[in-house]
RNA sequence: GGGGGUAUAGCUCAGCUGGAUAGAGCAACGGCCUUCUAAGCCGUAGGUCGAGGGUUCGAGUCCUUCUGCCCCCGCCA
């Protein structure tokens, strides 16, 4: 409808030009915006306002002249002039009702589009290191990352969701150094504890289960504990199977799935961390000094240069982070997308000039990276501070088991990413029902027992019938949910564009309060047929648009609470 | 010192990529259940959009300077 009417727009224009009354080089990107207030109509454009200048007009002379040019359209009942050079335009009853049509008739997939027509997208998330259980920051990049996702392939992208595992490794080491002290009955707090060793109680259960012979089913691997405390090798290869297992139940606890798991252990094993190294070398851009291996990182805009081998002989984290991206770019994602926390920020420049290093035609912004800032938890109004050496945790799958998963996951993606994000415990705990993602449901809901008690009063209800009743939708707060509805598909677009799926809770939020106050303000259940047919296909309507919100958030859309 | 993020109601945060009178939820106060689920609705109160300058018809939004907070700047990941 935009569209048609931009170029309704233009044809004014073109006539105007045509009697002289603007000059003939004026070619204005006309916008269409969707306006705030009613009382401005559907849409308004603010060509007048931008094309007044180099036209020598005043904005509300030139509105006139547009107005006054403008082909008749079906679909607009008036057009306005207002404030300080506004057109405003009214759409006709008619058309506002059709959204609903358009609704029921594409169901699950209203919002879908294809702007990504069929393309190849990676998005890289969580990642998380297998030396301790998911807590609230992995939380975060797992909501984000899934929903950016589902919104992916809302908008027509092949999408593959991937999490790298990192099973290779100094901080493996460290695991198993730290899984060893306690099998050797030490606690961090005894000399003997390793420098850097982790701290957490974990430790302990993983340390018990390799003494206790346990076997240890991870999704990929399978591992049986050794019990010998001197085999720091049969420790390293049960702790990662123990910590993956945690990891796995964290994810399926949390409705998060991947399409693959990628081990940054295989990029060694298939000499692809040499390969790589050998083509820097090769292309020049390393160089020996102080008995390392240096990239020459400051070429590719960083702004110094970084060791790829250190002088005793292992390679720094980066570079078979190098390694896995190209590995992504051989398997054809044109493009990544990779989720992860703003501490790691410092790591894009680094990749992206290996990456350029390398000089096999990677564009240079490649990959994209979308990242979230920290999490910070409050427990009884004081920060809970999170660190895994320090052993001062809160997993994930405590808050999932206490807040429930919906609550979680809608906590944690409704903001947007660039901002900081405060979980009050307290808050999510002692005050369930307040929050916001019942409040949503609850409209779904709503609309379900609606549904339901049609059959008591022994009515029913069809669509063709409820369609063909839409003219009686006249009150205002019906007319508003009208134009939430019709605005849906724009948002879903505009998040996925912006890798930005807080948007979708917002607009949700919107459309529930929206419709809670029609509720409230207008029975459905009347004994006009007519009318009640044509609230019923409106509130069938709304709960399809809840539901695909709330499922491009991973969120569920309960039929009762 | 350098880089990134951020600053909007008492608190937590939105603000649709520059539009018309800046919004919501908590918290506070006052109303609405013999009627489709009160996990709801209605109303009141609450603001120098961190500060200064700039860009233009128009700035919470863009550019710049400054200030505060967060995160990075390792031969850790």
């Amino acid at each position: 409808m935009k569209e048609e009417l931009s170029q309704l727009i233009q044809q004014a224009l073109d006539t105007l030009v045509a009697e002289g009354q603007l000059p003939a080089a004026t070619r204005p990107g006309i916008t269409i915006d969707r306006t705030r207030d009613p009382s401005h109509g559907d849409l308004a454009s603010n060509v007048a306002l931008t094309l007044a200048k180099t036209a020598g007009k005043n904005p509300r002379e030139l509105a006139g002249l547009i107005c006054a040019a403008l082909p008749s359209a079906g679909f607009v009942s008036k057009t306005e002039i207002a404030g300080p050079g506004f057109i405003n335009f009214f759409l006709t009853s008619d058309s506002s009702q059709a959204v609903i049509g358009r609704v029921l008739a594409e169901g699950a997939r209203y919002g879908c589009s294809n702007t990504g027509g069929g393309r190849k997208v990676q998005v890289e998330f969580v990642s998380a290191n297998p030396t301790g259980p998911l807590h609230v920051g992995h939380g975060r990049g797992a909501a984000v990352g899934d929903s950016l996702c589902r919104l992916l392939t809302a908008t027509g992208w092949d999408v593959s969701s991937e999490f790298y595992y990192n099973d290779a490794g100094a901080q493996i080491d460290n695991l198993a150094l730290s899984v060893q002290a306690r099998a050797r009955g030490f606690t961090p707090d005894d000399p003997e504890w390793p420098d850097d060793g982790y701290r957490g109680n974990y430790i302990s259960d993983v340390a018990g289960a390799y003494l206790a012979g346990e076997q240890i089913d991870a999704k990929d691997r399978h591992v049986a504990g050794a019990g010998d405390a001197d085999n720091l090798q049969a420790i390293r290869e049960l702790a990662v199977a123990y910590l993956r297992r945690e990891q796995d139940l964290d994810l399926k606890a949390f409705a998060v799935h991947f399409d693959h798991y990628f081990l940054e252990s295989s990029l060694y094993d298939s000499g692809a961390v040499e390969k790589a190294v050998a083509q820097l070398i090769a292309r020049g851009h390393t160089y020996e000094h102080d008995g390392a291996l240096w990239l020459r990182t400051t070429d590719f805009g960083d702004d110094k240069d970084r060791v790829m081998r250190k002088r005793e002989g292992g390679y720094t984290y980066f570079v078979p982070d190098i390694a896995y991206h190209l590995n992504k770019w051989q398997r054809g994602f044109e493009r990544v997308i990779n989720e992860q926390g703003a501490d790691h920020h410092s790591t894009i420049t680094r990749v992206r000039a290996g990456l350029q290093a390398l000089e096999i035609g990677i564009p240079e912004g490649w990959p994209d990276y979308v990242l979230h800032q920290m999490v910070t938890v409050i427990r009884e109004g004081k920060e809970v501070k999170l660190s895994k050496r320090a052993g001062s945790y809160l997993t994930l799958r405590d808050l999932i088991e206490e807040v429930g998963c919906d609550a979680t996951r809608y906590f944690l993606v409704a903001r947007a990413p660039s901002s900081q994000l405060t979980f009050d415990i307290d808050l999510a705990l002692s005050q369930s029902n307040d929050n916001p993602v019942y409040y949503i449901q609850y409209a779904h809901a709503r609309v379900c027992s609606v549904l339901r008690k049609l059959a008591e009063h022994g009515w029913d209800w069809q669509q063709e019938r409820g369609l063909a009743a839409l003219d009686q939708l006249q009150e205002e707060h019906e007319k508003a949910l009208l134009r939430r509805l019709d605005q849906y598909p724009e948002v879903v677009a505009n998040a996925a564009a912006a890798s930005e799926p807080h948007r979708v809770a917002n607009y949700l939020r919107e459309l529930a309060g929206e419709f809670h106050t029609c509720y409230n303000a207008h029975k459905v259940l009347t004994e006009d047929q007519a009318l009640r047919d044509a609230r019923l296909a409106l509130c069938a309507a709304v709960r399809q648009v809840i539901a695909n919100g709330l499922d491009l958030l991973g969120v569920s859309a309960p039929e009762a609470m």
